[in-house]
DNA sequence: TTAGGGTTAG
């Protein structure tokens, strides 16, 4: 300091000489206060640390900002005992004199943050609720950490309304943290009409907020409505409505955003990435998710990223290419590892998936409740009983999960599936939960396979019971009786459906060619190409006649002469797709096929024959699981 | 000192 004060100038000198007097007029700072800011700054934590109980034990507070500046050091590297230091050394010091009466909110506030980003919502709760004053900062932080915390989100609204009745406004930084919080369409349309009121309603952080609120509740059309009136717009709101359109299903919506983003100048980030490859999945788009493989090359280390990657190889069946990604990934997470062993299982490859489950322990990772149901899955696919049951009984033991609905509803599915209908019931009987619509639904489905009409009857009316606009149950049970061609009853469920004006969702399926999806609906010959698709389709089931193909009637809904029924399964939507991809494809490359409804039975025998007959590999994604046709045999192993 | 978007199942 001196050697500084002898190069300055004169007239300088005497200004700084004033200001030293001037510092020194005070009583002297603590030695360690300077080093405590250098170290504040720059770090290492553990050395700043370790200089507060010196100071703590010399009753003085280091300076606000040094002490903000270790906290958020503290959050970024280091562990809540760490800020626990922090927050003892501030309670048990003075505020030292001549400081702004601010400058205390401005620590506590900063260590409720603090306690929000390590999870501990009861010390930061419990701090707020100490305080003698508390300002819109001290507000928005305790409301954004209600919001962000899973089952809170009640509170977080409260306290909003709470800080309006103690007379502090809520600024943009609230209101964007409190939309996450809105779980109804009542409270969101309320919370956006006070934003309106208030005029944040053009902050881009508001507005992001609000596409992200209404996408999440299903209401499309409100978060496109908040999009299209944006004047200027920041790579996050895109990202946020491409996300909203990629999670809602709507999966060439959120490419056609995308390719709209980048026509105004954006490039894509991660969050982009991800979206877009939750796009593809989707919609079994897999050569656009292998033209984003390649950005993603960019970002080795994000994880997130990652695993959409190998869940679009997954879920586009390609698990060679899942396989190649995941073993050259350097770092795997409990998802990295739940999606290969879902993705296997849902492949087929059960065996393969326990497998890789095992691989999880012996790599030090912990299975989560997700992973069980992947597991649970496996076996229930496999008609893995006993495996299932030993997972079952022992996750309790081997991994702290308590088994949840997930799990129960994959062991009502394991005993239906495999037959084992009076096991399922009994189980059912004795489980820790009522049981609800889904677990009756999952019986529903076995009683079909297993054509038990009275069980399936049973299993209808629970529904039923539980949910009474339900028509699934309703849809079910008719094509059960139609199973049993028992066509009375199963008419007299149609009637009850035609009544209530339900109509059967009609079967879907599409397939990506070029940079195109193109969909196929059953029934339907709205294709441009339909009259081709025909004229090929016949002559695939010319073909697979010769080879034994005789259309399976009992998968026909309704009571027709049997001429009418192999028209009506002539037309199922992924016969219409295979031909269409017949006509198209590649020599050599698998056909992609994605379905909107489980595949029938006589679709499957059908396309078994078409991958012998064509020696052509072809891929079905029905909503639960692959069928991998190839050589006349199916990855299921006609089991499904 | 406070805020917005992205991953696994069902």
């Amino acid at each position: 300091m001196r050697s500084l004060f002898n190069r300055l100038p004169c007239k300088r000198l005497a200004a700084a000489r004033r200001s030293r007097r001037c510092l020194h007029s005070h009583s002297q700072p603590h030695p360690l206060l300077a080093t405590f800011s250098r170290l504040s700054d720059d770090g290492p934590l553990p050395a700043a640390l370790a200089l507060l109980p010196d100071l703590t034990a010399a009753g003085v507070r280091a300076d606000p900002i040094s002490l903000c500046r270790l906290i958020k050091l503290c959050v970024r590297h280091g562990t809540a005992n760490d800020g626990r230091l922090i927050h003892d050394h501030v309670s048990r010091t003075a505020n030292s004199g001549g400081e702004a009466p601010d400058t205390g909110l401005l620590v506590s506030n900063s260590l409720i943050s603090m306690y929000a980003k390590f999870g501990l919502l009861h010390d930061a709760l419990e701090l707020f609720g100490d305080m003698p004053h508390r300002n819109v900062v001290s507000w928005t932080t305790v409301v954004a950490a209600l919001a962000n915390a899973g089952g809170r989100k009640k509170e977080a609204l409260r306290f909003l309304v709470d800080m309006k009745r103690d007379d502090v406004a809520p600024n943009s930084y609230t209101y964007s943290s409190v939309l996450g919080a809105c779980g109804t369409p009542g409270v969101l349309a309320a919370v956006h009409a006070s934003i309106v009121k208030v005029g944040l309603d053009s902050d881009v952080f508001v507005r992001s907020s609000l596409i992200d609120a209404y996408m999440k509740l299903g209401d499309l059309d409100s978060g496109r409505g908040v999009f299209d009136e944006m004047v200027t717009r920041d790579l996050v709101v895109w990202n946020s409505i491409i996300a909203g359109f990629a999670q809602s299903g709507d999966g060439v919506g959120a490419v056609e955003l995308f390719m709209r983003m980048k026509e105004s100048g954006f490039s894509a980030n991660q969050g982009t990435l991800t979206s877009v490859l939750r796009a593809c999945t989707g919609m079994v788009m897999l050569d656009l998710g292998r033209q984003v493989h390649a950005h993603v090359l960019k970002y080795e280390r994000d994880l997130i990223l990652h695993n959409a990657l190998l869940d679009m190889y997954c879920k586009c069946g390609s698990l060679q290419e899942a396989d190649a990604l995941f073993s050259r990934m350097p770092r795997r997470d409990v998802i990295s590892w739940s999606t290969m062993v879902s993705g296997l299982a849902q492949n087929g490859r059960s065996v393969e998936a326990l497998k890789v489950f095992d691989l999880m322990q012996s790599e030090g990772s912990t299975p989560n409740h997700i992973t069980m149901v992947g597991v649970l899955f496996a076996c229930s696919h496999a008609g893995l009983v006993e495996d299932g049951w030993y997972y079952f009984r022992s996750m309790e033991k081997l991994f702290g999960i308590q088994p949840e609905r997930e799990h129960c509803n994959c062991m009502v599915d394991l005993l239906g599936r495999s037959g084992k209908l009076d096991e399922a019931v009994k189980f059912i009987s004795e489980m820790n939960f009522e049981p609800d619509s889904v677990i009756w639904r999952t019986l529903l489905g076995a009683c079909r396979m297993h054509k038990n009409a009275n069980l399936a009857a049973y299993a209808a009316r629970e529904i039923l019971k539980l949910e009474p606009e339900d028509q699934g149950a309703r849809i079910l049970l008719s094509n059960t009786y139609a199973d049993l061609r028992q066509w009375l009853d199963a008419e007299k469920s149609w009637k009850v459906m035609r009544n209530q004006g339900a109509k059967k969702e009609p079967g879907r399926s599409w397939i990506e060619l070029g940079k195109q999806v193109h969909v196929f609906i059953a029934g339907e010959l709205s294709h441009p190409c339909s009259a081709g698709i025909v004229q090929e389709l016949n002559r695939l089931i010319r073909l697979v006649t010769d080879l034994g193909y005789v259309p399976l009637t009992e998968f026909v809904l309704q009571d027709l002469e049997s001429e009418q029924k192999e028209d009506l399964l002539k037309y199922h939507s992924e016969k219409l797709a295979v031909a269409f991809a017949m006509m198209n494809s590649m020599k050599g490359k698998p056909v992609r096929i994605m379905k909107n409804l489980r595949i029938c039975g006589d679709c499957h025998s059908f396309v078994k024959l078409v991958s012998k007959s064509e020696g052509k590999v072809i891929i079905i994604r029905d909503p639960v699981r692959f069928h991998h046709f190839q050589d006349g045999v199916c990855s299921c192993g006609d089991y499904w």
